[in-house]
DNA sequence: TTGTACGCGTTATCAC
DNA sequence: GTGATAACGCGTACAA
């Protein structure tokens, strides 16, 4: 090895402190940053990860990138970011083109047109193939491939039963695809709850939906006709959709009817009728993705399905139920 | 050159078909990925391109994003994208980053710390030194570099007409960063309508803040309490925060005063009280962003200076002045 | 037309 | 401990 990349690289040696401070300055004076390009080929590891996500527009994911990049940088990766549009031939030609990138990791949610029929299996051969260390974020299919989510049954049940217990039994829910485990566990957490009391939800008032603000408005749409005391949406995004919906209807919520939502993005916070919503801790969901991932990387053996738990935060929209409508 | 290498790049040449297809089919067998690293390395051109921006989490940012990167993936090239934060230090330390991953290009949208003082000489100098093609996107520095931005001024311009048709005179004005030229042109524009009918802002009323919600809520608050009857914000977000105050005092818009803002991020078209507000196009921002980048690495001479106009989206938070308050 | 040796910028290896 | 040199995987140039 040179004497040069052993200074400028900090590594264990006893070249003598002026040599050193020569190397350094000298590499200061002629502006010398090292190719990463040669420097990847030459140690087969590029110190860079890709991040796929459905959509970059929705705060969800925005924060989570946000937030999985600082940690990552941190650790002296890189991040190519890269935005499927829920679409499965993005996520097959992404997780390629990252491969002849080299990446050394992956993070990805995979996008819901992947999780319907075995889609999911096309992905995991392709990552397996390649033998790609990867977590699953958020989303995530059988087998108990690395994973970091929120516990989404959990947080569900919680819901329900704070709805329940402020006296709502007629309920309806607007759901994301139920490919999905975040909204297959929601409901499932819902339907356990109201179980607990021998009530069954109508499946009349189960909209499946999209996690979009459209699916809100159709959904909202059916269920107010439905005359439902209590809309619970699978994302924020619907909420507001089933928002402008009872605006258009002249209800008022919590009044009329209470909603809850779900991620607890930023605009939640800021609207006319603040949304009650579940949290999901981002912040801790980006550092524990990526301490596994630079587990898997590493071959460190740890824990790789870590799930955490979501926050209710409770606002305007939710009230005890009001009889006399 | 391999015969191998000519059919996978289809360049032109002369190999019979039958050899041509048997290649093909081989290395559609063998899985074959040229590794990219490699090929980076020996062409000099590593086909990706760095994208800087202040803030992924805001809607203008995480839309350019997206779009930035749907043409710049049809052009056979890959993004990385950097979150500053609007730190100075970070715009330096990630263009160092992408200078050493041999990006081709960056389209950057400088922070906000950058602009105050003479910090943009160090980001200009940076770039200049290391001969990267650059586009400045949304802000710029003085001394024409490549840039494609929407004209603020005129935008503004035509707000403030449009405020001054509907009778508003005594106006309250939230900027962002004087230091940004998108925020200084706002306010040229908005100064030079009101000049034209010997009106002048009164300095009070202009507040100058941040591109927050933070920001909005501050200003809204002095801004109401000088009695203005219209609010004009330099982006969006600082309208959410005026809204809340609103609400706090029992304002209601636009009844009391009017509003608007400037972005049309999603959020202000399904507020309770929809946004009157300027609609970046961010879509051909991002299409002639990427054309002129590609023109500058592929050194073909054209406009490097591209100005596109905003439009006004007038929706409920805008009407007639209210001289009965 | 086909094959072969060299260079890209860096680390890693192996003699000295 | 030091200093050459092979190797990484690809395009390119040049010779056969």
């Amino acid at each position: 090895m040179t004497t040069a990349s052993l200074v400028l690289n900090n590594c264990k040696n006893s070249i003598p402190q002026i040599t050193k401070d020569k190397i350094k300055e000298t590499a200061k004076v002629l502006n010398y940053q090292p190719n990463r390009i040669a420097l990847s080929l030459a140690t087969q590891k590029s110190k860079s990860v890709g991040i796929i996500v459905p959509d970059i527009s929705n705060g969800f994911f925005a924060d989570s990138i946000k937030n999985i990049q600082i940690e990552l940088n941190n650790n002296g990766y890189e991040v190519f970011v890269c935005n499927t549009d829920e679409k499965h031939k993005n996520d097959i030609r992404y997780i390629e083109l990252l491969v002849s990138r080299k990446v050394d990791g992956i993070i990805i949610t995979i996008s819901a047109e992947s999780m319907v029929n075995d889609n999911w299996k096309q992905i995991k051969e392709l990552l397996d193939y390649n033998s790609l260390p990867y977590v699953l974020y958020d989303r995530f299919y059988p087998g108990n491939p690395p994973k970091v989510y929120v516990n989404n049954q959990l947080a569900a049940y919680e819901v329900a039963k704070l709805l329940i217990a402020k006296g709502h039994k007629e309920i309806g829910v607007i759901t994301g695809p139920l490919s999905l485990n975040s909204s297959a566990g929601r409901l499932q957490g819902v339907k356990e709850a109201f179980q607990e009391i021998n009530v069954s939800i109508k499946e009349e008032n189960i909209f499946k939906g999209q996690y979009n603000y459209f699916s809100g408005k159709e959904g909202g749409l059916i269920l107010l006709k439905n005359k439902v005391s209590a809309v619970f949406c699978f994302n924020d995004l619907q909420a507001y959709g089933v928002m402008e919906i009872a605006q258009k209807q002249n209800l008022s919520i919590p009044k009329d009817f209470s909603l809850v939502g779900f991620d607890d993005i930023f605009y939640s916070s800021i609207l006319n009728t603040q949304l009650t919503t579940v949290r999901q801790p981002i912040t801790e969901m980006a550092k524990q993705a990526v301490k596994l991932l630079l587990d898997l990387i590493n071959n460190i053996s740890t824990n790789t399905d870590i799930s955490l738990p979501g926050e209710i935060i409770i606002r305007d929209s939710l009230s005890e139920v009001n009889n006399e409508r």
